[in-house]
DNA sequence: AAACATCTTTCCAGCGCTGTACATTGACGG
DNA sequence: CCGTCAATGTACAGCGCTGGAAAGATGTTT
């Protein structure tokens, strides 16, 4: 069991320890005859590399870490998935810090006491501040992804939420809808994401002609499915009338479909709903969920491609890269007739 | 930016390397005065030890790897943040391996081509076969969650499937179903999982005293919401009466759910459906889904209690745990009367 | 055949930190 | 006042690997 080192392999071939590494790594100059002795060597012995060493000696860890607020939250889980994916498409592994949206462990993904882990981070941030990351960014390569925060110094990746949430309104606009609601602002918290969505909404209603109702931004109290029921059955309670949701995200979705199943009231046909982040869930609720789809794969690929010129050496300032979205279109609020 | 190094807080302080060392670990015999200067020395400086150089020292990578078939898998997902945090609590860092069901990726999990990156791995394998495992093992720690494979060696945490199909199949009987139909079987490719719960199932029946029907065995062709529907749809036109389903996960339970919709069945009227993982989808479907619930915070325990004893140099036979489950009683199933 | 170019291989100094062995200091009992 | 012991601090050899310089081997050109 005793590990096997690079040195026993070199001694085993009767070569240098060089040799054995460069065989290992494909290094083009080596006589196939030796090569194909060091290999023997290797296979023999189950040489395999100690990458902590490698680390120490190269510089690079190989690794990114991937830090978002809760890893079964399904965006997040399908984030995750395409990260991980692009990840190993380009060589690296990545460890997953999950910051339950709690400032201080925000923070601590920044500021970390360590170094040397890894090579770079996607960070998706809640709670910090742009000044906040600005001040603690310890100089590790780091891409920020969501809405929350872009300092200017720092790489960033989202979607453009405003056109994204316009897009939405006009969709249920040209279904007919006019009494048309917002679920998802967080009483006392709008973040950076609600607010953006919110804009475009409202950008969407006046395009339409359609006066700004208070009444039909609905509340809620949490970031839960069950928050979104609440609010949207205390709406109905209230006697507000509606014909259309926007939701900020599908979770809030979920809970308005339960809310309108449960008073009687059929969607599409009195009321249309949509979602955001298209995930998968979306496709499996009765009526399945038309939403608000980022292109995920498309963020994993931008923040890979922002983090590795930063890896690389870049050390200007910020970018900010728009990556596309669609409205995917399901029974919940169909295209209009 | 040039990275500070221990040497260079040493020289600020005027100590040696150790020394700094020790103040950083709370080495507990050093002077409180030369404390003192240390850290001034390291505050100063911005110091921040070098996780890499560290490990190589030590040997000790604080790191374990998580390898299950599918990140965004909402099992998966939510079994992940139970590790996450379970780590967290115990001091390592974890890093996902996404084997996407695939044996070539799952082989590479254990033969890994390099080594010293983590000090243990949990790994959900779905394909490989016990033999295979026992093969490969490559000496690091390993504990296997899931019931695909449980090499003699090797440790592993599971739930007790048989009982757990049983108490599913024994609760739709005392709801007076007496045509219940198993949703999960995979053509071809019975996993030891669905074995097991098949078992118990068919136990359920023969304790009631019902008699097994073939017909009752719904085969699908992947494990997805839609294969699920799919399969329940064709039952249904091919005519065959049943008033329960045990589903094999709470996908396929969504799938049925639809499936029984849009036939115009009500549920649990009609037909009474119980799911298995109790993801938090089954909280949000509607009717909500009954579901089957492995203790997941249980597993992340068990799986670290074992991991860590491998960790700290156990080196017998393996030991297998079965860990608790209970039946999550929604709208789908609900108790009888 | 000398001079040079190109390909192979070796040598060895780190990468930054920790464990061990050893040196120093001061306190204290006899 | 010295020897002893415990508490502190230091020196330095690795941990296993890689990068770059330099040496050695082989082939080419004139």
């Amino acid at each position: 069991m005793a590990r096997v080192r690079l040195i026993d392999v070199a001694e085993l071939a009767g070569v240098s320890m060089k040799t054995v590494s460069n065989v290992v790594h494909n290094y083009p100059h080596v006589a196939p005859a030796l090569r194909e002795k060091v290999q023997a060597a290797i296979d023999q012995l189950g040489y395999r590399p100690n990458l902590t060493a490698r680390r120490l000696a190269t510089g690079k860890t190989g690794m990114i870490a991937l830090a978002i607020p809760e890893i079964d939250h399904p965006y997040f889980s399908e984030l995750s998935r395409h990260i991980a994916e692009e990840a190993t498409r380009r060589g690296y592994r990545v460890i997953i810090e999950q910051t339950l949206s709690d400032p201080v462990v925000e923070r601590a993904v920044l500021s970390d006491r360590e170094a040397g882990l890894v090579d770079g981070v996607i960070f998706h941030p809640v709670r910090m501040e742009s000044l906040d990351i600005a001040k603690l960014d310890p100089g590790t390569p780091l891409v920020l992804l969501g809405e929350a925060a872009m300092p200017v110094m720092t790489d960033h990746v989202m979607i453009d939420n405003v056109s994204a949430a316009l897009d939405a309104t006009r969709h249920l606009v040209a279904r007919g809808c006019r009494r048309i609601a917002f679920l998802g602002v967080i009483a006392a918290d709008i973040t950076g994401s609600t607010n953006q969505r919110l804009l475009g909404y409202q950008q969407g209603l006046l395009e339409a002609g359609v006066p700004l109702d208070p009444e039909l931004v609905f509340t809620a109290s949490e970031f839960t499915a069950e928050a979104g029921l609440r609010s949207v059955a205390e709406a109905i309670e209230r006697g507000v009338r509606f014909d259309g949701v926007v939701c900020r995200d599908d979770r809030f979705a979920i809970g308005a479909l339960k809310a309108l199943h449960d008073s009687g009231r059929s969607v599409p046909a009195d009321v249309s709903v949509v979602g955001w982040d298209n995930t998968f869930l979306a496709a499996y609720t009765s009526p399945t969920l038309t939403s608000v789809a980022p292109q995920k794969t498309a963020i994993a690929a931008a923040a890979f491609d922002l983090l590795e010129e930063r890896i690389a050496g870049y050390r200007g300032v910020g970018r900010h890269m728009i990556v596309g979205h669609s409205l995917e279109v399901r029974e919940s609020a169909p295209l209009a007739p």
